[in-house]
DNA sequence: GATGAATGAGAGTTCATTCAT
DNA sequence: TATGAATGAACTCTCATTCAT
C-alpha cells in the first residue's frame, strides 16, 4: 500500500509533517517549495521525508488526497434534501466556512493548488478538480425542484450560468483576499444579492 | 530604445524566438521555464537571448507587451457603436476567435500569465491586467443602452454574471477541443442560445 | 555556529579543501579563482562546497579567519618581554619562518590578499589587516627600551625604516628562493648584518 | 611589426582609445575591465579593438609599453650629475610629480597594475617593474659620492635600506590616497624628514 | 578597414534525491 | 527505521572573441 510507511507513524508526527508541508506548498507553490523548509518545520530528517513519500511529487499528491478528505467532510454535513437550488448553494457555502475554521491550511493549500502551474502536478490537480466538481454537482442537483424555473429557458444551460456565476464569484473573492481568513460576512451578503438576481430572473414570477 | 536589438532581427528569426518563448512560459510558468529550452527551440545561441532581452525577466516582460499588442488588434476590429450588449459581446467574441487562430500561443501565454505566481513578474502582470480590463470595460460598456435591462436588478452585478458566463463558456469549449481550429458553427449556435437565455431573463419583456 | 558543517568533517578532507582553496585564491585572486578548480583539486562535489560555505565569498572569509589563526600562533611563541627591538624583531622573524614551513599556502594566500582588489571582500581584508597590525604593533612595541635610540631622530619614523627594511628583506629572500625550505643560515647571517647596520646608526653610541 | 595597425591610425583616435583603455583598466583591474566599456568610451567598434590588439591581453600589454615611455620621460628630465644621493632622490620625485600632471591616467593605470593579480598579465607586469627599477637604480646611483657615508657600515646594504625606505614610503602614501591627485606638499615634507634621518645616521658627521 | 551580432564555454549557485551509517 | 552529508545536473547569466557583411 502506498503511503503505508507514513500511516504507521504516530498521529502527532503525521500531523506535524502534513501541516508543515501544506504551509510550505501553499506559501511557495510546488516548484519553489523547499523540502528543507518542510523537514525543518516538521522536525524530521531529510531521509525520512523521502522514505514516506518517495519524492516531492509523491508528497504533493498525498496532500491533494488529504484535502479531498477534508472537502468530503463538507458534503457530509450538507442537507441534501433541500429542493430550492439557491438555498442549497447557500447552505453548502456556509458549511465550507465552518470546515475552513478547522482546517485553514488545507484550504490555503487547495487555493494555491488552483493556481499551480508546475507541469509535474498540473494534470493531477485538474483531475482532482474535475472529480470534486462532478461529485459536488451530482449531489448538489439531486432533489432540486426544477419546476420553479421559467419554462421558456433551457434548464441545463441555466444551471451552467448559475454554476459559472458561483465559481467565478468565489474565484474573484479569492483573488481579492490573501487568505480565507479575510473573508467576512459582507461577502456572504454580496453572494445573496447575486442569488436574488438569478432567482428573480430564472424562476417563474410566482416562485419568487 | 529597449528591445531595439531584437526588433532589428529578421522577422522569421524574431517569430521563432517569440513562439519558442511563449510556448515554454505557457507550459512551465515563469520560474520553471528554461531559457535553455527556449534557445534550443528557437535555434539561437545562449548569448543572443541575453543580448536581446538582458534577462529572463526582460524576455517575459517583452512577451507581455507583445500579447497586449495582439489584444489591441481585437479592440481595433470591433464595432464600438453597437448599443445592444449581447450583440456587442458576440462581435467581440468572434473577433477574438479570429485573432486566436493567428496567434494561438499568445492566448495560451496570456492565460498562463493569469495564474502566474512568480513574485518577480507578478506585479507587472497585475498592472497589465488592470489596464486591459479597464480599457476593455470602458470601450465595451460605452454606448450600451442600459435601459433595456429590467429595473428590479442591479446592473453591475448582472454584467458580471454575463461576463462570467461568456468567459466560462469559452474556457469550457477550449477544454473540450484541442485547438480553436476545431470550433465550428455548432459552438456559435450554442453561444447564441446562452445569449438568448440571458437576454430573455435580464432584459425588460418589451425589449426581447 | 557558522562553518559548523565544515568543522564536523574529517580533518584530512578539511585540509584538502583548505589547501585547494588557499592555492586557487592565492594563484588567481578572488574574482578569477574558480570554485570548479577548487572542488576538482579537493575531490569533493560542487554541492558540498556550497553546503559548507554557502558562497564563494563565504569560503574566502573563512580562509581569512583561518590564516589569522595561523598568524596568532606566531604571536603565541614570541617572547614579548625582550626590550631590545632588534633582538625582538629577530625572534619574531624566526618564529615566522618556523610557522611558514608548516603552513606555506596560508602565507601565500595572505600575501595575495594584501593585493586583492575585489570589492566584495576588500573591506573584510582591510579590517583584518588593521586588526593584525594594531595587535602586532601593540605587542611588538610593548616593553621596548626606546632610550637606546639616538635623541636627534624621530623615533616613529625610524621604526618605520626598520620595519620596511625587515619586510623588504624578507620579500627579497622569498623572491630569490622557491620555498622557505631553501633558506639556510647564510640568510640569517645577512639579516644580522642589516640589524647591525641599523643598530650602529640608530642607537646611541654607548648602547652598541 | 606588432601594433602596426594601431600606429597607422590618426593620432586623435589613437589617444581616444589609449585614454579609454587606461581609464577602464585602472578603474576595474584587468579581469573586470570590460572591452565593451572601452569601445563605448573610445567610440570605436568591437571588431576594431581586436583588429588593433588581437586580444584583451594584447591591449593591456600595449598599455604597459605605453606607460614605460612615460616613465622614461621622467628619467630624461633628471639631472644625473648630482652626487648627493638624497638630493638626487628628491629631484627624481619632483620630476615624477611634474610628469604626472601631464599623464594622470598613465599613472593611475601604473598604480593599478602594481596591485594586479590576474595571472594572465602578472608576469609581464613584474618583468616591467624589475626593468624599471633596475634601470632607475643603475642611473640613479651613477656619480654618487659614496665617501659621504660612514665607514663602519656596508654601503651596498645601506643603499638597500635607503631604497626600501623610499619605495615603502611611496607605497604607503599610495595606499592612503585614492589617486596621485591627492598628494600634496605635506607629503614632500614628510619625505624630507625621512631623508634627514637617514642622512644624519648614514653619513659621516662632518657631511651633514 | 570597419562593423557588431552571434557565439558558447564557463561562471556561481540550488536542491531533490540517494545511500552508507 | 532514521539520518543528513554528498551528489551533480540544471539553472541564469557574462563576455572575450570571431567573422560574414
Amino acid at each position: 500500500m502506498i503511503y503505508s510507511k507514513f500511516y504507521s507513524l504516530e498521529p502527532e508526527k503525521r500531523e506535524r509533517i502534513i501541516n508543515a508541508a501544506l504551509k510550505e506548498f501553499a506559501q511557495s507553490g510546488y516548484e519553489k517549495a523547499s523540502t528543507n523548509n518542510i523537514i525543518k518545520e516538521a522536525e524530521i530528517s531529510k531521509g525520512s521525508l523521502f522514505n514516506y513519500f518517495n519524492s516531492k511529487k509523491g508528497l504533493y499528491l498525498f496532500l491533494l488526497d488529504y484535502v479531498v478528505e477534508v472537502i468530503n467532510k463538507i458534503y457530509d454535513e450538507v442537507d441534501w434534501n433541500e429542493t430550492d437550488i439557491f438555498k442549497k448553494m447557500k447552505a453548502i457555502g456556509l458549511v465550507k466556512f465552518k470546515i475552513y475554521k478547522k482546517f485553514p491550511q488545507a484550504f490555503n493549500f487547495l487555493k494555491s493548488a488552483t493556481h499551480e502551474n508546475a507541469a509535474e502536478v498540473k494534470s493531477e490537480i485538474n483531475k482532482l478538480y474535475k472529480d470534486l466538481i462532478a461529485n459536488g454537482l451530482e449531489r448538489g442537483y439531486k432533489n432540486i425542484d426544477w419546476t420553479k424555473f421559467r419554462e421558456d429557458i433551457d434548464i441545463e444551460k441555466t444551471i451552467n450560468i448559475i454554476n459559472w456565476t458561483i465559481l467565478s464569484f468565489a474565484e474573484q473573492q479569492r483573488d481579492k483576499v490573501n487568505s480565507f481568513e479575510d473573508i467576512g460576512m459582507e461577502v456572504l451578503d454580496e453572494w445573496d444579492e447575486y442569488f436574488n438576481i438569478m432567482k428573480r430572473c430564472f424562476y417563474k414570477e410566482e416562485e419568487q
